[in-house]
DNA sequence: TATATATGCAATCAATCGGTTTCGCAATTC
DNA sequence: GAATTGCGAAACCGATTGATTGCATATATA
């Protein structure tokens, strides 16, 4: 049992189900409805993405309400900001050179 | 054989090749001296990033160069946005909570 | 109380994964 | 030219994955 978020992340059922529960808590059921497996199987996405509280659940009477834990989110994110700092210095280092040859045309 | 960018980034001994290409390209010997595996299932790991344009060779005699194709990452960085949005708004309304919090204390 | 609904869990299955071992090929080096 | 080095591809293997089916349990409704 591997059960970290880049794992939860790579399927893109559970994709899409994180992003369904973004904005609002919803029942399997519901989860469910809007995809092409039974109940079951998500239920199984959402059992993984709650073993890496990625989701948390609230009861209400017979219906299990799931929501996003988004913060949880914020360690995809922690892990792209390396890459983000190359980004903003390849993009430095072109307008470095943008500058020059506006530079240069001016001279 | 499904080659997203998502499941590419899952495993973790991918994402630790990505790190250490990020900045420097190398040869498949040189990253499986990294790490507790064969040269061969570094090979394998590159195929995969490979197959989804997460990283490019450069045939150098007998050497071939692996380096980060960083552009595809920002695939990921697109998917986190909608969070990012999030993220956000609730930032901007927790501000609102402490603003009328300080107005209250004031008046 | 009997039935319907909402859900989780276990068993099962084919497909995929990550790894190793073995091999073949091309480019160096002796 | 022979040996060495750097590499990918294929065959194989146990573990994991994502899905289905069948079942058990708890709550709501008739």
């Amino acid at each position: 049992m591997r059960r970290d978020i880049f794992q939860a992340v790579a399927d893109p059922t559970r994709r899409a189900i994180i992003a369904l529960i973004a904005l609002q808590a919803m029942t399997p059921n519901a989860i469910a409805d809007n995809f092409n497996t039974t109940r079951q199987a998500v239920s199984k996405h959402l059992r993984i993405l709650t073993e890496c509280e990625l989701v948390k659940q609230e009861q209400k009477g017979r219906e299990i309400y799931y929501s996003l834990e988004i913060d949880k989110l914020k360690e995809v994110d922690k892990w792209m900001e390396q890459f983000r700092k190359i980004w903003e210095t390849r993009y430095n280092q072109l307008d470095d050179v943008l500058v020059k040859l506006k530079n240069n045309k001016n001279e």
